[in-house]
Order: structure tokens, then sequence, then C-alpha cells
DNA sequence: CATCATGCCAC
DNA sequence: GTGGCG
DNA sequence: GATG
């Protein structure tokens, strides 16, 4: 099976900025005897550390050497310029050759998110990836080249180099003869063709507009069109009845959930949400997390993990938190609620093995899916003028509820991108023979529940230190959230 | 040539 | 059962 | 689309 490492750790030690500088001088150049390359390939499994120390030996110098494109006409960030030594202030070299506007670092309270050195072809990766997903068809043989595309970002979004030459690229897990012939014509022509074409394409622009619909994915999306519908007020006019409850709240706030949330009012309605757990039981826990502990500026929606070390208060909690927020005006809609693990008494069913279809599955958590708007001033006596001001949108929240044994599971669950979260989940039955949930983790072997956040005095005093029990119990390298931005 | 994350909710 | 979602 |  495939004996991948998760992508994120491709470099573990690549991430750290002093490091860097040091391989920099090592990897690409080739000025280094395969020792030296462990330093780097120390956390690949054997054999593709084998084949990589292959490929390394097999790389000609003059291969490594960069390759002078073009000057690609207004291609923002465009292709690798030149080579650039991350020694000389990664920090400031990323921000200054992305930022539009000539401002250079101007943000270091803030440590910089992923900013990975090839997100312009990223960029370019993404657009393919969306365009795979929306025109793929899903039972078609091509169903998993979307997922191919977000391996190869997620890869790449862990390399801390400017790729500068095919072979560089082609030995990165994931990226083979397809995604280096996009870079080298990436690299070639400042473009790549088929992302072209796509700006240009008519129906295309319209499945993406369809997709961002919440609720609303790749195959409702084509149905839409397929219906002749082109934009939003056809779906309004043509088919609203014919939407699911969902996704009629998803089009009636198409334009609201596209707003990014700032990280201040995230905050906020963080703190809303615990002062009203810790108002029906005291000495609740909460983080944070998704995009916003990956250190995202603006947030698409709020996920929160609330817990508390007393079992008997995360029993059906969700139900009463949703109850709570909604007597204070809070909570406009409920998208969806999930009672599923209360139901099962929060006790992950034991002894059964894989190979089996009903009963096997794994306790899902406690959540709901809420639509959220500040009460703040009275909504419908705004005058237009106020709301000019203070629009109040309506904003996309996730309140996860987790038993406590298992909370470390579902803060790391939660706070990763999706691919890291595969990759995780990936690496946990591989290498590990587990199943990692963000409900828990369990034997595959015989099905049972394993603590893995407990030490010997005990289970984890908060959040955090559960999730780094999580990381040590599965022999992972603790990696801070802004880490795992796999998804570029 | 098979595999690729997972399980639940709404329909 | 299918599609959609985190 | 990449991998074992």
């Amino acid at each position: 099976m495939a004996l991948k490492f998760p992508t994120i750790y491709l470099l573990p030690k690549g991430l750290d900025p002093g490091r860097m500088s040091e391989l920099e001088s090592q990897i690409p150049s080739l000025t280094y005897d395969i020792n030296e390359a462990e330093v780097v390939l120390g956390k690949l499994s054997h054999p593709q550390r084998a084949k990589l120390e292959l490929q390394i030996r097999n790389i000609a110098t003059e291969d490594l050497l960069p390759s002078q494109p073009p000057d690609s006409a207004d291609v923002n960030s465009g292709p690798p310029a030149k080579r650039r030594k991350v020694s000389e202030s990664a920090a400031h070299d990323v921000v200054s050759s992305t930022a539009p506007d000539g401002e250079t670092a101007t943000d270091v309270s803030r440590p910089t998110p992923a900013n990975p050195p090839n997100a312009a072809f990223i960029e370019q990766l993404k657009e393919i990836r969306t365009i795979r997903t929306l025109t793929d068809d899903k039972d078609g043989e091509r169903a998993y080249g979307a997922r191919a595309y977000s391996t190869a970002i997620s890869t790449l979004a862990a390399y801390p180099y400017r790729i500068s030459c095919v072979p560089e690229i082609e030995r990165l897990p994931g990226c083979s003869t397809k995604i280096a012939g996009l870079w080298d014509e990436w690299r070639e022509n400042g473009f790549i063709q088929e992302v072209e074409d796509a700006k240009t394409d008519e129906k295309l622009s319209v499945l993406k507009l369809f997709y961002d619909i919440w609720g609303v994915a790749a195959t409702t999306a084509r149905e839409f069109y397929s219906k002749g519908w082109r934009d939003i007020d056809d779906i309004v006019e043509y088919g609203w009845s014919s939407l699911t409850r969902v996704q009629q709240i998803g089009v009636k706030f198409y334009d609201e959930f596209k707003l990014k949330i700032p990280r201040a009012e995230v905050e906020s309605i963080g703190q809303t949400i615990l002062e009203h757990a810790n108002k029906i039981h005291e000495g609740f826990h909460m983080v944070i997390v998704g995009g916003y502990r990956r250190g995202k500026n603006g947030s698409g929606d709020v996920d929160v993990v609330l817990s508390h070390p007393n079992p008997d208060c995360t029993l059906n909690f969700v139900l009463d938190i949703v109850a709570s927020l909604e007597d204070s005006q809070y909570i406009t809609h409920t998208l969806t609620l999930s009672t599923k693990n209360s139901e099962r008494g929060q006790t992950p069913v034991a002894w059964k093995g894989e190979g089996r279809k009903a009963g096997t599955g794994f306790d899902t958590l406690d959540k709901a899916l809420l639509v959220w708007q500040e009460p703040a001033w009275d909504r419908s006596s705004a005058s237009a003028s106020q709301k000019q001001k203070n629009p109040n949108p309506h904003r996309r929240v996730d309140i996860i509820i987790s038993p406590w044994r298992t909370a470390g599971c579902a803060v790391l669950g939660w706070s990763g991108a999706t691919t890291f979260q595969r990759d995780l989940r990936r690496y946990c039955k591989e290498k590990k023979q587990l199943k990692f949930d963000s409900s828990g983790i369990r034997s595959r072997a015989n099905g049972r529940w394993v603590d893995v956040e407990s030490d010997p005095d005990g289970p984890a005093p908060d959040l955090l230190t559960a999730e780094k029990r999580v990381f040590a119990s599965l022999g992972l390298e603790w990696r801070p959230p802004e880490e795992r931005c796999t998804d570029g």
C-alpha cells in the first residue's frame, strides 16, 4: 500500500527558517552528499526515500540550474523569475514577490500564513482542479482527477523551495509527468493554455457560480446548467421550489456567505458561543478551529470545538447550546443538527473490525451547522443607510461538541485543511493500522477504541494539550496549525 | 490494474 | 439508494 | 492523475 508520509511532513525541517537557508544550499544545487540529504529525507518512508535518493543521484547538475523564463506579460508573480535564495529572508522574498501593491511585509505583527514559494503555480493547479471537479463525471473514470490535483497542490504547498526545474518537481510525491509538464508549460509561456481557455468558457463560469452555492456541488451545478439556468436569478425564478431547504438558504445568502469573516469577528462569535456554553454548564473549553486556526485572515465560516471534562455535560449538549443561542437571536437558520454521538451514549462501538458494513461506523461528533447573525441592533427597522454602514451579514457557523476523551482528535481533525485530513487518515490506516476520525481513533485489528490522549496522570488538562498528545501517540512531529495549510 | 477518507443527513 | 458536506 |  501507499506508504507515503503525509505530505505536510514531506520536508519536516524545511519549514523552519533557520534550516531552510541551510538546506537551500544543499538540495537544489546538489552540493551535498547523500548523507546530508537525509536531513530532508529522514521523514520519508523507506521505499519512497530510496526512490528519491536514486533520483537525486541521477539529476545532472545542469538540470538544476535556473532556467530563464521569458518575461511574462502581466502575470502577477509569474513563473519563477530566477532562482531565489531563501536564505535572504524568506518571508521578505515571498511577500514582496506576491504583493501587488508593493507593500512589503507590513504585517510583521502576524506570522505570515502559508504563502509558499510556488504560490503562483499552485494557483494554476487550483484552477485546473476546479475545472476537473466541475467537468469530470463523478462516476466516470476521471473522477479522481481533481483529487490528484489536490495531492499535488498539498505537496507543493509544503515544499519550501521555489521549483527551478522539471526533475525537481517530478521528485515530489504526487507530482509526476503531467504536473511537471504543466509546470514546464507555465515556466515557458507564463501561462497554461487549459487555464486560459477556461477563463473564456461560458459554461464553466456558470458552473463555478452555482458551485459556490452552499448545498450545491458539481453534480447539482451541472444539473442546474442543463435546465438552462445561467445565474442565481434563474434559479430563484424557475427552480426555487425544487431546491432543498438547505439550498434555498444557500441561495438566499449567496452573497453574504461569500464574504470573508475578519479574525476579530470570528473571535467575537467564538466568545459568544463559549459564554453561552458556560451559562449552561460551567467549565467548558473551546478552540476555534478551521481556517482561522490555520492563520487565515478571512474565514469562510466559523468552526469551534467545544468540550467539557465531565462527559455528562457534553451529552446532548449540542441541543442546549443551539437552543440558548436561538433564544438570544444569534441563529437565524439551522442547516443541520447531528446528535448521533449522544444517541450512542458518546461511546465508540467496540470490537468491530474492518469488513463490516452496518454498525461499524465510528461515532461522529455531535454538531450544528448554523446561520448566524449578530442581533446587536434591530434588523428589520434598520435604515438603508444604517445597513449600508453596517451590513451585518449572515455568517456560517459550525459548532462541534466532543466528549473530553476524544477532544484532541476533534481539534486536530477540524483544524487541518481537507488534504491534511486525508493524509492523516491514510497515514493512520496504512502505517498504524488505525482508523482516525475527528471523533477518536480505533484499532483496525480489533475495532477497539484507542486512547491517544491520556497519559499516566490521566486525561489531558486542556484541548491543546490533548491535541499534542494525539500527534505524539501517532508518532508524528507536532506541527502548528499554520503549517497545515495543505490546500494551498 | 486497483486504489484513492469518511459517515451521516436530506432527499 | 444518491448526492452533498465537513 | 499518481502510486504500489
